[in-house]
DNA sequence: TTTCGACCATTTTCGTATTTTGGTCTAAAT
DNA sequence: ATTTAGACCAAAATACGAAAATGGTCGAAA
């Protein structure tokens, strides 16, 4: 019993250097350049360990941008619950996300070159933003509903509403992420969506 | 004098007819895979006879796009003037903009994958549309300013916001022309943006 | 249980031969 | 004088096979 919560750790501890290791690859040569071996040369291992401990390529892919964007939107929800009503929650959600961002791509400038171009890379991280921001979303337009904030909405619409919003903060990010170089505009555009024009 | 008239009517015509040959062919091929040769062979005429009347394969694109983008552009302001308030208008253009452009890569499905995957194609378009909607959504919001309608804006903010609003109605336009396929999310869209949330 | 290096099948990369394509030019037709 | 066509060219795109790189496996060793 002992051994096994030690081993546990242990392969929890692995695990993490793993994941910093690929980590900084990903940021010194994005994505797609990243080879297997360069991250366990990085971590200091070899290159079948990475397989005893992740599945694939694709296992290490997706659980460092898991972790990633993770951290973004907890960054963006901490930020919304500061808000008083539902529409401020979500406009401090969609500005303090499109500067966390801003800033996440200047450290990965070459995953965002990566972006722009390659249609796979952008499918797979909108693929998991989508799960982990949907449930967000919803609990805070649930909690605008049932406060009377947003009476123009009614529970069974609450679904297609929600996607819809998600729709236009990934386009946002997309827009202000990738093409505009405008930080005031992020400010305004967050404004105008919650205000309205 | 007579004569000099007769050929501006007769290179007019020509003109229209290369470009409509080549509407026909970047349909069928998408603009990347249209050749000189497909759109001279569409046209009747011999490829130099192309050259006698446009000076590159860029300009007769540039042509067709700006013709098309002009369509676009003109429907969704015939559309926008038919609303009573400036905010009206702007969710009027964003919708009817957003409806034919969905409309438009219907008929144009190549374009439409080519649009996905090259930054180059995306690029320009955006060139095109930027000068061209530019003037129109500043002078809707000028109107509402004037109208005291958007008292939150003053007139030396005007063309950030116009910028701003600009960039919101392209990647929307991005997002539900080629990523989302549904279409009940347009209006809702429309709506947020022009009400708030 | 964990790590490693050798190994393999599949991709990716790269250099090159070949074709296609945008664009020009001259001559003929109108 | 204006308009069209076809031969022609340089540059770009494509096809292709060889060589290198890469993701993933396996048995042995620590």
């Amino acid at each position: 019993m002992v051994e096994k919560t030690m081993e546990q750790n242990k392969d929890e501890r692995v695990r993490t250097e793993i994941l910093q290791a690929a980590e900084r690859v990903f940021q010194k040569w994005g994505l797609n350049k990243a080879t297997m071996e360069d991250i366990a040369s990085e971590a200091g291992k070899g290159k079948s360990t990475l397989y005893y401990y992740y599945e694939s390529k694709d296992a290490i892919f997706d659980a460092v941008v898991r972790q990633e964007v993770d951290h973004l939107l907890s960054t963006a929800r901490e930020s919304a619950l500061t808000g008083k009503t539902a529409k401020e929650k979500i406009k401090l959600y969609i500005v303090t996300l499109m500067m966390e961002m801003k800033h996440f791509l200047v450290l990965y400038a070459i995953v965002r070159r990566e972006i722009r171009g390659d249609q796979k890379v952008i499918q797979k991280l909108r693929r998991i933003f989508q799960d982990k921001e949907e449930a967000f979303v919803k609990d805070i337009l649930l909690e605008g509903i049932r406060s009377g904030e947003f009476s123009f909405i009614n529970e069974g619409e609450l679904a297609l509403f929600t996607k819809t919003i998600i729709g236009i903060i990934h386009s946002l990010e997309l827009h202000f992420g990738l093409e505009s170089d405008d930080v005031d505009q992020i400010e305004i555009a967050a404004r105008l969506i919650s205000n309205g024009i």
